[in-house]
DNA sequence: ACTCAACGATACAGATCTGTATGGTGAGAC
DNA sequence: GTCTCACCATACAGATCTGTATCGTTGAGT
């Protein structure tokens, strides 16, 4: 734990220009994309030190604990999440049944692409099996908000049983992402609009 | 790598009565259980002796590496699975559609359990990202021949599509089991039987 | 010009990890 | 009785892990 600084207060007090907020941000970039390619568990710090070219002591400086980092780095997937999601709604603004169907393809363009490992909260989840640890906490909040979102959606969209249909479709978007992993792009995670539509028919009449 | 008995050769050689067969299987009991409740990478050689309360040395001749024990754990568990699997096709023998959906009633009870912590191999594939190592095949393989499965199911029960009703019936195995990880066991994955009938609805016209 | 803090670099402490080495014990084979 | 081998117990090697300590540098604020 940071012996200095017990006033858990940020180092940067006078100004943050390019120098400082760059070293933090490097650190948070490049821990995202190892945790999310190889593993929390899997990458070390120092690896993250490494290859994101700064000391040590800058890392422990901006993150406590290696803890710490992880959960800053959800913190920071959830906020491009949420960039992806708007840039959808906003294409398909006014029509909510095309939104909602919008955010699924989104969805399966990011399952298939070469580089991706399914969902990072999922990874995380599965690999610190500890509910009590504090990235548990972001995932849930995370989960829990996106299906949120997804009733919302499922309302305006005027389905039957919001919630229900919510709760069905973060299922699907679990199981996607769940099963890009362990039958690869090819597999059944392909389905992923295919179910989304047959769950849409049961519950939204006409309408498209 | 053991250095003695080149020749790959299990060790009972004379006669494996109750002491001999016991101590691998304690290891792999052992093992399997902490796997599954806290990581394939949390749970570390050591914890495994201890908890089995075997030697060391024991481990490491019956496993090569903490690698082959894990894809003997995966083994394992895929025999336990298809244990459950035929006795739900036992139970409903001659009936593929009631056949297929008591797959998913089973399915469902396992996640509702307190003790579950989902699917032991899409865990394993997430803490492993490397898809070369041995335990991944496992996974791969398993996964197959359950979408497989289904598949014969689908097409027995009278699916148009037996082969799409398949994989999309594996994304939401997979889906419950992910989410119920992420957002408990009263959250999504309760939801994965209502999604199940709408798919099957979808396929299989009337019946039953 | 002086100060102060962020930063890089290196070394280190202490824990934990996988895998090995070694010696003692006990039970079945001969 | 003697031999053999699975097994237990302990210690160890070497690597890797998280987190800290220390020193030198640099650059911006005053």
């Amino acid at each position: 734990m940071t012996s200095k600084n017990a006033t858990a207060k940020k180092p940067a007090k006078r100004s943050l220009p390019v120098a400082i907020e760059g070293v933090r941000e490097r650190i948070l970039t490049t821990a995202h994309d190892l945790i999310y390619r190889e593993g929390a568990r899997a990458v070390g710090v120092d690896r993250i030190v490494a290859e994101s070219g700064v000391a040590k002591m800058s890392l422990y400086r901006w993150f406590p604990s290696k803890d710490d980092l992880i959960v800053a780095v959800l913190q920071a997937e959830e906020q491009a999440v949420w960039e992806i999601w708007n840039q959808n709604m906003d294409r398909y603004k006014g029509t909510p049944l095309k939104q909602l169907r919008a955010q699924f393809e989104s969805l399966a363009q990011v399952i298939a692409h070469p580089d991706s490992r399914g969902c990072a909260f999922l990874n995380v989840a599965v690999e610190l099996a500890d509910e009590s640890h504090p990235a548990r906490e972001v995932v849930r909040k995370h989960k829990t908000e996106l299906t949120a979102r997804f009733a919302e959606l499922a309302a305006a969209a005027g389905a039957k049983q919001p919630r229900l249909l919510a709760e069905q479709l973060m299922l699907v978007a679990d199981g996607a992402n769940a099963s890009s992993q362990a039958l690869g792009k090819t597999g059944p995670s392909t389905q992923l609009l295919s179910v989304v539509d047959a769950l849409i028919a049961a519950q939204i009449p006409r309408k498209r």
